[in-house]
RNA sequence: GCCCGAGUAGCUCAACGGCUAGAGCACCGCUCUUGUAAAGCGGGGGUUGUGGGUUCGAUUCCCACCUCGGGCUCCA
């Protein structure tokens, strides 16, 4: 006879059960939100499904679906509904893996004949899933051996290869040689780890989303697979506020936003990938590069300037060709050699450093420049401008002795940060990227020095950090910082990274003190990154709506009536030669007409003025996000603006 | 590059294989003269992405290419 079965509660609290007692027993038994809502169980540190028995004396919680871990249960149980109904709906398809991700889950299927899933097959899909969820099924658990495992999925290769455990899925495959099934019908098993919710019914608050390619285990020499992704909830209520922003997100984009304000386009006739900028879009990049040379300039930054083609010499002694060539524009035959674009800038910087004798005391020596690069990015990698095939990186490199790296990695991260604030940028994210131990040069010695310089620099700055073992690039290692923008996505912007391998190269060095030569350490700081994509995620993170100073077009100018354009015309050459960049609207339309066309266009102030405006040299300011103010001096405006302007304010993200 | 989907006026979208390819916004002209998010009338604007094919007839069906979108792979 078992015995009774002790458990200890996360409060520290014992909890006596009848013998063999379950996840759901203790639930029952805690009874309320606990006995309705629990979907598994953590057993020291186990996750197990509800009708598991608990170990006697275990540490125990249970798993709601508003915590991470309930929505990945949550999120991985939809998968399996997604591949009951798509299995039922076509036979002869089969499966291969369908994990939790971030927001929702997916399903890979192969589908007889090479058929795909179109978008009204989602809607069929998403029928059945809704059946499944109506006669809640139960998530059916077994241990079963290999004989048994084989003949259940003679059917489906792709889950034999999981279990031979070709493909490695962390969700499905064998763990420690024990292979489990969830079984929810007699049609219906799956080979998978679990743990599960105690029943489809739990599974209210999903959509598909979309349907998509992917390869088999990732490797695009195999076969393509016919992917659906869906994202789920805990309730009907984050359900929707998902698709909010995601409304939110599509109301942001930078694509549709360039088009309707005019900033720049991608004309076909150009080639993929290959933009060109508009006057309104030109000015906000042109405020941008010149905040930076100004900062750059401050920041004891040397400009240089470089050319967009070099010899193939160049980059096969920088390692470019070696190791990027499928990146690179094909080689263009010269009379005088074989020339190519240039993908980086750093070659020709190392150039410039090695030219002459350098002494320590020229250290650090920073060079600057908006560096024009281009890229062979796969036809099918191209996304607006945050993926694109020429670029203008704000691209700079620092020679530095190694005594100096600590000091100086540290200032470089407070101008970086500075400069991101500077555009309203203030929620950063930090990763240090380590040496990878299978692929790297250098020394040891070397790569500690660097490394700890880095993990140095973000801690002297009190700045949490995430470590990313083993990615550095084979050089050196860096940090990446990336921003979350009004809504919470996160962007990769800025890179600072330690490079012990093109000095190397370029065989660079300087005469220090002790008249030897030595070798410099090389950092690459990319502050916006491309040009191009702060760009685009500045529009995204201001949905089309600049702050005042990035504003194409800063303040219009309306009269009433077609007789007070001619004072209205007056207070735009008042604001011009205060250097704002205003225009008059001509009264040719109804005022409320006029004012909405420059609503749309997101300006940040529209000056209204009529009979009692002339009279008093005032105007009515309407400002982007606030109230309408009546009889405003245009004195007080010009100041007002103007201080807006000089100091750069970022303000409320008002749309 | 691979899978799926889409390309019609500057933009957003209509048009069973069949009459001169339509509408709103935008643009141009005229009228209206307006106090804070859409005044009225008229006009111009298209080789339906490009090139082939099927057909008496193609925006519509088929093929190739180009560009775009969603993914996969890749991203110095």
């Amino acid at each position: 006879m078992s015995s009774d079965v002790t458990v200890v509660l996360p409060d520290g609290s014992e909890r006596v059960l009848s013998p063999d007692a379950t996840g759901a027993d203790l639930a029952a038994d805690l009874g309320g939100r606990a006995a309705k809502d629990a979907l598994i169980v953590v057993a020291d540190g186990i996750q197990l499904d509800l009708n598991q028995p608990l170990p006697d004396g275990s540490h125990v919680s249970l798993v709601f679906p508003a915590s991470d871990a309930g929505l990945e249960v949550l999120r991985h149980s939809t998968a399996h509904v997604l591949a009951q109904a798509v299995l039922d709906l076509y036979p002869g398809a089969t499966f291969s893996i369908g994990p939790p991700i971030e927001d929702g889950f997916y399903y890979d299927f192969d589908l007889p004949n090479n058929q795909t899933f179109s978008d009204e097959d989602l809607e069929q899909i998403s029928s059945k899933m809704k059946e499944i969820v109506n006669r809640k099924q139960p998530f059916i658990r077994s241990e079963i051996d290999r004989t048994e495992a084989d003949k259940l999925f003679a059917a489906h290769p792709y889950k034999l290869e999981i279990l031979d455990g070709e493909a490695d899925d962390p969700t499905s495959g064998p763990e420690d040689g024990v292979i489990t099934t969830y079984r929810n019908t007699d049609d219906f098993v799956d080979l998978c780890r679990g743990p599960h919710v105690p029943d489809t019914g739990y599974l209210a608050h999903f959509q598909l989303m979309r349907v998509a390619g992917a390869y088999w285990r990732g490797d695009e020499n195999r076969q393509m697979l016919q992917r659906i992704y869906g994202t789920a909830w805990a309730t009907k209520k984050d359900l929707n506020a998902h698709l909010e922003q995601l409304e939110e997100a599509a109301k942001r984009d930078h694509r549709k936003l360039a088009t309707e304000l005019d900033l720049l386009s991608f004309p076909s006739e150009l080639g993929g990938g290959l933009a060109v900028w508009h006057p309104k879009g030109a000015i906000v990049r042109k405020l941008m590069e010149d905040y930076s040379r100004e900062r750059h300039e401050e920041g004891g930054y040397q400009f240089v300037y470089t050319p967009h083609l070099a010899n193939q010499r160049l980059f096969q002694t920088s390692g470019h060709l070696d190791f990027y060539a499928d990146g690179m524009y094909p080689p263009m035959e010269m009379d005088n050699g074989t020339y190519y674009l240039k993908p980086m800038n750093c070659p020709m910087h190392c150039l410039i450093f090695g030219h002459g004798q350098r002494s320590y005391k020229e250290l650090p020596l920073r060079l600057f420049e908006l560096g024009t690069v281009y890229r062979y990015e796969r036809s099918g990698t191209l996304h607006g401008l945050m993926r694109i095939r020429g670029f203008t990186q704000d691209d700079s490199h620092l020679y530095v002795a190694a005594e100096q790296l600590a000091d100086e990695i540290a200032s470089l991260l407070d101008f970086v940060l500075s400069v991101l604030r500077a555009f309203g940028f203030d929620d950063f994210t930090f990763h240090l990227s380590t040496k990878d131990p299978e692929k790297y040069v250098g020394s040891d010695e070397i790569w500690n020095q660097a490394t700890d310089a880095l993990r140095g620099a973000l801690e002297r700055h009190g700045l949490d950090y995430a470590v990313k073992e083993a990615d550095a690039a084979f050089y050196g290692p860096k940090i990446d910082i990336d921003v979350k923008d009004a809504i919470g996505r996160s962007w990769q912007l800025s890179t600072i990274q330690c490079d012990f391998n093109l000095p190397e190269q370029f065989d660079l060095h300087y005469v220090a003190a002790d008249g030897e030569r030595h070798r410099p350490i090389m950092l690459h700081r990319a502050l916006f990154g491309s040009i191009e994509r702060f760009f685009g995620v500045m529009v995204e993170h201001y949905g089309g709506a600049f702050p005042t100073w990035l504003s194409p077009v800063q303040v219009q100018v309306l009269g009433v009536r077609a007789d007070h354009d001619s004072f209205a015309d007056k207070i735009v050459e008042r604001l011009i030669s205060n250097g704002i960049r205003a225009e008059m609207v001509e009264a040719d339309e109804p005022l409320g007409t006029r004012i909405r066309k420059g609503k749309l266009e997101k300006l940040p102030y529209i000056l209204v003025v009529g009979d009692a405006d002339v009279e008093h040299d005032t105007a009515g300011v309407n400002p982007r996000g606030g109230d309408v103010e009546r009889d405003v001096p245009i004195v007080d405006f010009v100041q007002r603006i103007t201080a807006e302007i000089a100091e750069k304010a970022t303000g409320p993200n008002v749309q």
